[in-house]
DNA sequence: CGGGATGTTGAACTTAGTCAAGAAAAGTGG
DNA sequence: CCACTTTTCTTGACTAAGTTCAACATCCCG
């Protein structure tokens, strides 16, 4: 059964054909044209509660998903059995954007805490695409995005000092949070759990740890146990050509 | 002045708009709708001799390029002032797609030997989509699958044993030729330098250097100098799934 | 045939992972 | 609403891994 999300974000989120609309409006499109998206297959799913899937790796690839409103991370087994938590989607952010062209998704994704989401099938979005050449450009445009958002996260990675990993990760996903609230926030607190971080980051929970701790006594962050609250905006919030390894 | 790629090589990717015409015969294309492909603007460049870059971070950002013959890599500056390997480009794969819907390229790319592009501009890119649906629809599964080999890339560089990284990296690679050649080489070299590999990988130089002497050792490649060749290919060449993490 | 760039090797040092135990929350069921 | 169980997080001691520094070897290019 399909309840709604709380009304605030409804207010700001909230019209069943969210992503595409916002797509739209971003392509300059008037709203006669937007009118036509309510042709498109897209639907509202949910709520999920935390640790339900939306998708699971293996199902066959369909449609990618727009968080309308929670927390959404995608995961998946590695070659060693390993499970690596491989991203983090938040309001207003698309995932399984990646299976476009796949046969099947690649990854697990899961709702961190109760969560409603966007379907947006490829194929509706490909005859939207033929149909609006607008929206063929601002797709381009998205998975471009995806492209180089991706391209960030690697770079990330690669840096092998964890601090500076630690630090950046931070960094990129309070700068998505103001991004999305559209205000400098200060009481901004991340919903994942700390083994998701440590795990999407490919550093032990207990290093992840000691670094927090050390944030903490730098007065950066405050260290809950279930999420860490963002408090020198100052520092984390630096240009965003920082915000890359 | 533009001379042309060794002939065996123009034997097979040799057409100047190889790019686009590999993608619309997967597209399932016949040869007049091909035969429209000569009106887009692509175009064959080079040759670019080693070091020589095809394009630079912070170019205004028009096309992507597909490498014809010979080896290119891209690498930009992370904010601590280090120069960081982004990827490593072989003849028929794409590089500079993740600049699509970006105002300028993020990276360099360099030739890293005597090399041939062919350059696609994302305009005409964008207008066959338009005029031609398959294209789209081939366009499309392309940007997935370099959204996909993103993230695996990711997934390979959060793998905290370096050692799984560099046999993951030599692999993926070994893999890689292996399609391109369309057959089992066996002596097929790497034509990058140790150092490229290393600061692709986020590890030190001498590292690597240790590790590829124990695989020596192994028996698993041969060490040269300058370049790597591969030995045992069983090991290397084991299952797709194998080649992620 | 130099000279600069590239790669290798060894030793000391730094960092991060592992193991194990304990503390704090959050979920669970009465 | 409270006690109990489970999960998640923290802390400390130890160990493994990788970086850094420095010296040397090798190769390639002019």
């Amino acid at each position: 059964m399909v309840t709604r999300p709380p009304a605030e974000l409804e207010r700001r989120h909230g019209c069943p054909h969210c992503a595409l609309r916002r797509l739209l409006v971003c392509a300059g499109l008037d709203d006669d044209a937007i009118e036509c998206v309510g042709n498109a297959n897209t639907r509202r799913l949910g709520p999920f509660r935390a640790k339900e899937p939306i998708y699971r790796a293996g199902d066959p690839a369909r449609s990618a998903y727009v968080v309308q409103y929670g927390v959404v991370k995608s995961e998946r087994v590695t070659a060693d059995g390993d499970v690596r938590v491989t991203g983090f989607y938040m309001t207003g952010e698309f995932f399984g954007v990646d299976a476009i062209g796949a046969a099947t998704y690649s990854s697990d994704a899961v709702a961190i805490e109760r969560s409603w989401v966007c379907e947006v099938p490829f194929d509706s979005l490909e005859s939207l695409c033929i149909t609006v050449p607008a929206v063929q450009h601002e797709v381009l445009r998205l998975l471009g995005e995806q492209i180089r958002s991706g391209e960030r996260a690697g770079l990330l990675a690669r840096n092998p000092k964890a601090d500076t990993k630690i630090l950046s990760f931070l960094r990129s996903l309070y700068q998505r949070m103001v991004r999305l609230w559209g205000r400098d926030v200060r009481d901004v607190r991340l919903p994942m759990r700390k083994t998701d971080i440590a795990c999407y980051l490919g550093v032990s929970p207990e290093h992840l740890s000691r670094v927090l701790h050390d944030l903490e006594k730098a007065g950066l962050v405050r260290n809950y146990n279930r999420s860490i609250e963002f408090l020198d905006t100052e520092t984390l919030g630096v240009a965003a050509s920082d915000q890359m390894d």
